[in-house]
DNA sequence: CGACGCTTTGACACAACTCAACAACCGTGG
DNA sequence: CCACGGTTGTTGAGTTGTGTCAAAGCGTCG
């Protein structure tokens, strides 16, 4: 188990065991805490992106947004996640990013990575999973959304999220907090927010999930697996089926 | 300009100039050419990944698989392009991976590449920036399939996969060969094959873009630039509008 | 209390899917 | 040379999942 109060810390220990320096380094490369509240747009597409954001407590989002208003939402990260590592490789992002909750964040400059990575190659390993990590969701959130109903596709997001919650200590097997809006949850679904209420209707009736509150209750966990063969974040790249 | 014949070494040096040391490292690393028959599955997801795939020459495609059979194509790699980069990081491939046409890949396998990273810090850079690349195309890709139409999205696709054969030289702004048929089209886009039709018959109804035998012409690059409302690949980072 | 943000519901429209043929193309073999 | 089968493309008719538009319900907070 991991020592540190740091999420990030946490979550790339889980990747791969770091040193005590290893884990000083890492957390004494970070800002310190910003606070940041709800709704506010931390950068946005197209914007110079010389920091990695990393979420300390609170959730966020990011996106892209259309000419004709639209707007996809390519991921939702939650404590421990870091946000624009790809920004910072290609110099600008090709996102947007806002909190959807009242948030603590800090950063990671590109320099100060830089000398970390160099420092400390275990943690440039450590980062490099984490995006490797990252990305396999954005590959699976595509295969959601081109290929899975709205019913499998929603259902697939909570347990993914329930799982990614679990890992930093958030929620349970079965109920998790969850401030996410019907809105937020139709740009992150690729679907209308009407659409998505009518869904998570048809999941409480079933008995498989509710949502009420801003809190997820987990009803029916292998109904849930069986819907939208769900995999573990852990586990897709297992070997078979 | 690049002086290498290696599709990947012509790749890389578009990102960040090699010196020759670099660009014969990266040559010497990779395996001797693999030819491979039409159809024919390299890996397949859950397969241990210990190599990177480079395509030489010849058209290739990732994707997953659902239980149900239906498949969601991830990307198209072409001549230049990296398969399974993530799959060496995450030690098990989460995509399966086949060749379109009969095809000619090289390898290279984790220690080399590892050595070659350490030996030549450039390449590092350079391999990151290129899979940060596909990774903001895997994005957009997501909003695609989460946000636009039918047509837009085979628009923007046709646009993307012009703009990316052009770089290697196998096209030119308004025609390139395309080997692709209407059910790769159909799992790569998130429609069914009929759809697919109906959508190319549309485009060449409106004289924007037409399919035959094999190859692509565009007729109305601005006209589908505005229906797709396509941003170049390298210029999707860029600030504002 | 009213205003606001969010959820819920209903009626209807439409994009995309399904099913079922048929047509064009191409390589193969008689 | 033509006949053949397999693959790919094309078209039509009907269905359905999801989107659109419009309105009402419901907490909460100032």
């Amino acid at each position: 188990m991991p020592y540190s109060s740091n999420p990030l810390v946490r979550k790339l220990f889980a990747f791969a065991p770091l040193t005590v320096e290893e884990q000083a380094g890492l957390a004494s490369v970070q800002s310190s805490p910003i606070l940041v509240p709800r709704g506010k747009e931390v950068f946005r597409e197209g914007q110079n992106g010389h920091r990695v954001f990393i979420i300390q407590a609170g959730w966020a989002s990011s996106y892209k947004e259309l000419p004709n208003g639209s707007r996809q939402i390519i991921n939702i990260p939650i404590p421990g996640d870091c946000v624009g590592l790809r920004s910072v490789l290609l110099r600008t992002s090709d996102h947007g990013f806002s909190v959807l909750t009242d948030a603590s964040l800090t950063t990671i400059d590109a320099p100060r990575m830089q000398q970390l990575f160099d420092e400390f190659p275990a943690i440039r390993a450590a980062f490099l999973w984490s995006a490797a990590r990252d990305e396999a969701m954005a590959v699976e959130h595509l295969v959601g959304v081109g290929r899975r109903s709205a019913l499998e596709r929603t259902a697939h997001f909570f347990m993914e999220l329930a799982e990614r919650l679990m890992m930093v200590g958030l929620g349970t097997e079965t109920q998790f907090k969850c401030p996410l809006n019907q809105y937020v949850l139709a740009d992150a679904l690729g679907l209308t927010p009407i659409h998505v209420n009518r869904v998570l209707r048809v999941l409480r009736e079933r008995n498989l999930l509710t949502l009420r509150a801003g809190s997820v209750l987990i009803q029916d966990l292998p109904g849930l697996i069986k819907l939208a063969s769900y995999r573990s974040v852990d586990n897709r790249t297992d070997r078979g089926n």
